[in-house]
Order: C-alpha cells, then sequence, then structure tokens
DNA sequence: CCTTAATCGAGACGGTACGTCGTGTCTTTAT
DNA sequence: ATAAAGACACGACGTACCGTCTCGATTAAGG
C-alpha cells in the first residue's frame, strides 16, 4: 500500500512518522503486549535499531505513538459566560477523542493496562505527570471564569472536589471500557457536580 | 527460614498455599516485570513445572497470588444507627487493606499496571467482574438502612452517585499511589457524599 | 481391543508382559526417542511407577522388550555333514528374526542407534555381552564339526577369521538398514569364507 | 583462558568455530547427554539463541562439531607401487584420526550411540552417505592401481569384498571401542584380504 | 473368614534440558 | 552521518521427559 521506491531512503522526520504510525496500528490492533519492536519496525520498513536511537525503549516509544496519534484534546478552554454550558463543552471535549477512537480500540487499548497511565498522563490538561499543583487547570480556568461572573466562590471549592468530574469519568472509563454517553456528562454535571458547588456554597 | 523435613514432600493445597505466598512475597518485593516463574518456584523451593500444572500462565498465577494474599475486605457492612458513621466505618474498611500492605507494595504493585486491573477486579463488594448489577451492593445496604431510618429516599439517587466514593478513592489511590488518608475519607463524606446526597434529596 | 475387565487387576507376569508388549510396539512404532515411559505405562494401561519397580531405567526395560520380542535365533547348530550346507543355515537362521521383523521395524529401531549396541548384544550366539572368550561359540560349533569331518584344520583359524560373516552381516545391516538377502548370504559363504578358508590352510 | 576484548563482538565464522570447539570439548569430556546447549554456549561465551540460529537441535550441532573436529581421514591416496603396502597405509590412515582422540574420547562418544551413526557417516572416503555407488572410492583407487601394475583383476572383484577390511574394522570398533591395533590391520591385510584376493583370481 | 503385607492405579512432585521469543546492543554495508 | 539489515547478548517463557514419592484401592496369602 505504501509504495516506497527503492534507493530513496527516508529520514528524519518522515521516517519518524512512519514509526509512530505503524506503533499506532500496531497498538491498536493486537494491543500492547503483542505489539514487539519486530513487528514496528517491519511495517515501517525500517528496523528496530532506528526505533531505539530515537526512543528508550517500548514504554517511551508507545507513548509517543499515543500522544501523536491518540486524537488532541481541544486546548482551548470554553467560556461561554456561563458554567453549565462551560462543563458540558469541556466535558465533552474531553471525551471526543475517545470517541473518535472508537470502542474497539478503547478496549484494544485499555485492556492493556501499561496503557492506561500512558492514556491518563497524556490528557495533559487534566492531569500533568503527577504534579499535582498543575493538576486541572483546565477545569480551573472554567471555575475561575465563572467565580469572575459571581456565579460561584472558588476559595469553598477543595483540589477534590474539583477533580471529581474527571475521576468520575476515569472510573466510569476503565470501567466500561468505552467512552461515556452524553447522557452520563448531562448527569455528571447537572446531577452531582453543580448541585455540588451549590451546596458548597453555602 | 522455613525449614522443611526432607523426604516429606509437599503437595496439593500445601504445596499450593507455599507457592502463593513465595509469588505474593516476590510481587511484593521485586514487582510484577521482575518476578519470574523460576524465582517463585525457587523461594517455594518448587519447580516451574509445578507452577504451570496449576496456572497456565504467570498472569494466572499473579492473579491467584493477589487474590489470596491482598487484605480482605471486611465482608461485614456496618450499620452504627448513623448514615455518616456507617460511611465512616465501610470506607476506611476498604482502606485497610491497603494500608496493611504499605504504601511501598502499593506501588511495586501499581506501577506495573498489569496488576491494576487484578487489584480492582479483586473488590468484590464493589465491583464484581463489571457485572454492573451487583455493583455496589455494600453501598447499598448502607444506604437502605439510612431509608429505613429516614434519613434519606433511595428512589433519587442513581447508580453513579452510589459509586461516587468508590470513584474518588479509585482516582485517588491510582493517582497519588498510596492508601487515602483519613482526612481525605472524612472529605469525601462530609464534603462531598453527605452534601451531595443532602442536595439530592430537595 | 485388549478388554479387561474393571475391578481385576494385573500383576506380576500377566502384568510385566503386557507392559513389555507395550514396550515393544511403542519401540516398533515411534522408535527409541519418541518412546517414553509415560507412553508405554498408557499402552499397558498401568503407571510409571510400576515400570520402575521392574527396571531401572528406560534403557533397561527397552533391552526386556527387546530381548523378550526380538524373535529368537535358533539355538540349535545346524549339523548336516557338510560345512557349507551348516553356514547356509546357520547365516540364514541368524537372519530369520530380522526377516520376520520387517523391513519398516529394523529401520524404526536401528535409526536409533541407542537400539543397536542392545540388539546387537541380545543375539547371544554370537556376541554374549561383549565378553570375547564366548564370542562365536555357534560359529566355532560348526567349525569343530567340520574339522571332525576333516573338512578344516581350526588351529590354523583365528578368532577374527571365525568372527568374520558376522562382521560382514553387521556390516550390511548397519549399512543398509534391511535384513541382507539370500544372495548375500551366499556371496558371503561362497565367494569368502569359505575361499578364505581354504585359502588358509594351505 | 580464552581472554576476550570486551566491547568486541564476535559474528558469523569467528564465532561459529568457537561454539563448534567448545561442543567439540564438552562432547569429549561429558560426553553426548551430558552435553547441553547451555553448557555449550557457556563454554563458547555466547548463548542459546545464537547456537538455535544456526543449528536446528542438538543432533545437529553435535554432528557439526564432530564433522570439524574428529581429526580427518587423509586424503591422499597411497600409491608406493606395492599392492600390500597401500593397503597398510590405506588402513592405517583411516585408524590414524581414532588414534588421535584416544580410547577415552572414543568410549565417551561411542558409549553414545546416537553418535556412532554421525561418526560412521562423517568418514566419507570410505562411506558417503549410504550411496553405495560412491562407495569406498579409497579403495577402489588402490585397487585400480593394482589392476594397472598387473597385481590383480578387478573385475572379479565384488563390492562387498572391496569393502570387505572397512566391514571388519568398524565391527571391531563398535566391539572393542578403541581404535584397532597395528598387529591387527596387518592380520586384515596379510591373513585375510590379500589371501582372499589371490583365492578370486584364480 | 478375616487380617495383613504387598502390589497396583493414579497422578503429583522434584529436577533438568529443550527450544522459542522478546528486548535492547552492536557491527557492517550502503546511501 | 545516518539508514538498512541483521547478528548478538541476555534472560524469561512454557514444554517435555525422566525418575521419585504419596496415597488410597485391591488382592494374595496366612492365621
Amino acid at each position: 500500500m505504501n509504495e516506497q521506491k527503492k534507493g530513496t531512503r527516508r529520514r528524519g522526520e518522515i521516517l519518524e512518522d512512519a514509526i509512530l504510525l505503524a506503533a499506532w496500528e500496531e497498538l491498536s490492533e493486537t494491543g500492547y503486549t503483542n505489539m514487539t519492536m519486530e513487528s514496528v519496525a517491519m511495517r515501517a520498513r525500517t528496523n528496530k535499531a532506528v526505533l531505539y536511537r530515537r526512543w528508550n525503549n517500548k514504554t517511551e516509544l508507545v507513548m509517543a505513538a499515543l500522544r501523536k496519534h491518540l486524537p488532541k484534546i481541544k486546548n482551548d478552554i470554553p467560556n461561554t459566560g456561563d458554567l453549565r454550558s462551560d462543563l458540558y463543552a469541556y466535558l465533552h471535549g474531553l471525551m471526543e477523542p475517545l470517541k473518535l477512537i472508537g470502542t474497539q480500540t478503547i478496549r484494544g487499548l485499555l485492556m492493556e493496562p501499561m496503557v492506561w497511565r500512558i492514556i491518563i498522563s497524556s490528557m495533559p490538561q487534566v492531569i500533568e505527570k503527577r504534579s499535582e499543583n498543575k493538576l486541572m487547570t483546565g477545569m480551573m480556568e472554567i471555575l475561575k471564569n465563572a467565580e469572575l461572573r459571581g456565579e460561584i466562590k472558588l476559595e469553598k471549592l477543595t483540589p477534590r472536589i474539583i477533580s471529581l468530574p474527571w475521576a468520575i469519568i476515569q472510573y466510569e472509563v476503565i470501567t466500561k471500557l468505552e467512552p461515556i454517553s452524553d447522557e452520563a456528562i448531562a448527569e455528571i454535571v447537572d446531577d452531582i457536580f453543580i448541585p455540588l458547588l451549590r451546596a458548597t456554597q453555602q
């Protein structure tokens, strides 16, 4: 399919892209364990040494592939002028990538728990490599905007409350092995998070 | 340390227990990847063939070892006559096993994501092999008792709300790689779950 | 095929015979290497411990099986009143067992050189366990009879000459992996051995 | 003893030679059964995978090692101008390799009958893989030379007669497990083969 | 007829070697 | 200088077979 002129030798970014694509495909199709460095190299029509020159080990390669091909989370924080709408938009934005890659692939990836951590840690808006300070910057911004509009008082909110929507989502994705539905997001926002915010404000 | 009379050959359950103990120790000390079938066999003073007669592969052995030695969750559902006290007792009970095995071991285990799923799926009161019907029977009972006392109305509670405490706990354990503190449980109960219940009742 | 009443338990010689038969069959069908103690035990509808109670190891079992089932060499030394006839009869007698078991089985056995020695050493008339003194007693008797008749003088014959026919036969069986033909025997006797005897007598 | 610069990685023929030498040494010292792939790999300071990349199994490795290190039979056919001298020289040449490796090693090798066939089939001058046409080319040449000198008439000799010396030698080596003596060769030539040739010529 | 010692049947156990496979390193040749 | 090709070092996996041991069931033999 990917006919390559013999004699033309790929290098640099072109080669790297081919490798990451191959890794992503292997990962989606066969899962973390069955994906071998050899299989990736073959699929990319290159060899292992080339992979190891770029990434120190299998994990790093997988992380790179996921980072490149896991559909990106929208970086723009919604600001609609209404907390509820912002939350809806933000959480939908978080789920969009998972919806794009489909239930099948999610299961292929998540069945191998090795990938969880990689995926989780590659949602930079939410968790940034365990550095808890920078946690939840996306959600924070939304809440700050809401405070500016007088909807809530931020000081009353603990980190644990702020991260609640994401905790629920992560729990459900892990449990059900599929992207969560719009109704679920609606319930999380309308029946859990906002009521909790209201209760906290008093 | 475990002097064994030579000439007496262990079999059946006794041998199996020795193996599972050895596996659990290896697992705790060196982690999933470094634990080899050979090392387990040697520690149990037996040989690989005996392991493979009982479990088809490393994963199955690890699962068995975890199931046996992961400290068990208390099966008795607290019933103190007060919802808040019940929740405290129940959630503390959930955390107790993790506290017993210690942060070091938790990290050893959880750093190897292969083990996550096994651990998570071996907390039977909470998640029973993804069969969502039986989900949260422990929490359910507590809430039913509270309803009988007139503290809450159960009908207003969705499954998602009922599983909320566990979702938070799981999220935090995964994120922080240690058993969560008593203060955290207090906050989950007093600042999140009970306020949410109250808010839901109206 | 070998229906056995359940509840009747074989022992002693009956059981032993069944085992040796099973071993012989396994040996003929699958060869020395592929024959396992387990397979023999199963075919004899018994178990390994019973085998090891009788024979110390696989080799001994095989030797016993071969000794029992390798068709026996005729023990009677021909005495026709004529050296040439005696030799014909004697050598034919040596080959008869090999002819009986057939080329196919010979190859099955001889392809596994482990069995050579066993077979060779189980032709007691000719070679008795390497004890060279007793070597060639059969041939010796024939030659002695010939001497009594005045056909030859025994004193001129060295052991090497006396064992010559058998050396040739062994060489050819090993080389060709089949019982040697009647023509071969004729040539050995008429074109080699008797001319050599004659030449030696002068 | 075999100091190897670390950092220089052996490959190809050099490595292969080291392996075959290690195999030969293991074989001579400990015999076929006790020689393990692991022990050979260790002695050659490499690992099993390298062995299995070259030879499919233990047998093939042993064959290769024997073929390489079993002292070679002299390829030059003696031509002294005298049949008897030629025969002496030729048969002595055949035995020389066996003498070189010594009785001890011969027994070590031959006690393991697996090795017989390998050894026998690696005496190419004499038996070439059972292809009977090419049989005995060495002996044939000697006899042809003798015919040219008018010592014998080749047409009267059957293949069985021509291979007689080798048959006797093989028989005795197998039986006695040691290289045969010079006296034995003398007897084979002077008391058996030449008299037989003479007898055949008339 | 009943007890007892020996053997059988069944299968687990201890030990060792085999052959495979995957990761990560290194060498050689070609571009 | 880097790509391509592939061998090498290391070490774990899972399998197979030998020979030993355990335990309960059965049977021959003796009191």
